[in-house]
DNA sequence: TACATATTGGAGTGCTTGCTCCAGTTATGC
DNA sequence: GCATAACTGGAGCAAGCACTCCAATATGTA
């Protein structure tokens, strides 16, 4: 099915008010009404370029997912620090997406199976990352997989508690948190 | 409102059915017509005795709450230890409300209003009575609150990590981070 | 036993949901 | 500028939603 340049367009816009939508009301108040008011199109129009509602929303869930963990470029040369400092900037610059990320992956991803498929792979794909920075900044370490899984598990619970709480200093436990899982002993 | 002893018990079955479906399908699979089936009570006796359907999961969310907090008895003796084995208990012993309580309180709080402030409330108390364990247990330590944040967040995400993973071994990962957090220059 | 009140199931209500259908309009390639 | 296909809004649909209403029944009290 080829697309029209408005038709894109409109795609665009579509996600965009899915985006909006999902942050301030979550996936309860995605309803098909709100979505299309929001993008200023009608149903139809909708179901022409969507398969379904929740076709769109995965859609900006893929997309969320993606952006904590991107940049594959600099893939061997990463320090954990690095890495610790991409988590902190990307909640720190995207907190639309990051909200996102973590309301529908994290929250929803418990109930839904498939949300639930993709949040552990990237889980795990975020996890061989930092493992493998570990080994290389810290070659002495005992157990850098163990490490990377407890400094993740921190990070995301940090953002959790940031977002219940925003005056939590992220960034300052964040880092805390990574000298305490990998300079201790270390 | 008097109420007979049949209608206590039947509001107990209901309260039963309701954290078993949210356990299982979530809090968008919990609609009226699951609750009253699986609790065997037709609608109206559902209203005789909730003001509404968010009426119940709320109760049932508040119970998921405070039961990861238990026993204030041991207030000024406890260790960061015993907390932290109090946390590994309550996941191991009680997963159904462990569940719950990350999937409607840490997930759904995001969104609502109420649960929100609920969920930060009670994870106010509980970092206060971290931190008092640790000031028990560390005197030199620095920051003690900053380390029972982060203690606490890494609790959290380990827990949204072994739910998404069931092979996680959280206890060892949670007393493993014990140790990172508390016993770095000490 | 007689009475007031609580409990019961389920048919029915009004509303919202995701989605379809379609006639009219607009974009694009030749 | 014509043919073709994509785009458009919105009326309409069946299904599902939370909830109400009520007549019949069970429970507890004096």
């Amino acid at each position: 099915m080829g697309r029209y340049r408005v038709g894109l367009e409109t795609r665009e816009r579509i996600l965009e008010a899915t985006r909006e939508v999902l942050v301030e009301e979550g996936v309860e108040g995605a309803t098909l009404k709100v979505l299309t008011e929001r993008a200023g199109v009608g149903a139809g129009s909708f179901y022409n370029l969507f398969d379904s509602k929740e076709a769109a929303i995965l859609e900006v869930v893929r997309e969320a997912i993606q952006a904590v963990d991107p940049d594959p470029g600099g893939l061997g040369e990463e320090s954990p620090e690095d890495l610790v400092e991409a988590y902190i900037a990307f909640f720190t610059r995207d907190p639309i997406i990051a909200r996102i990320y973590l309301q529908l992956a994290v929250g929803g991803g418990l109930t839904d199976e498939r949300i639930a498929g993709r949040v552990l792979r990237s889980h795990r794909a975020r996890a061989e990352r930092f493992t493998a920075a570990i080994e290389r900044s810290y070659p002495d370490a005992a157990d850098p997989a163990g490490r990377a899984e407890r400094l993740l598990a921190g990070l995301t619970g940090l953002a959790i508690t940031r977002l219940l709480d925003p005056g939590l200093p992220f960034a300052t436990h964040a880092r805390q948190l990574r000298a305490d899982v990998l300079e201790n002993q270390g």
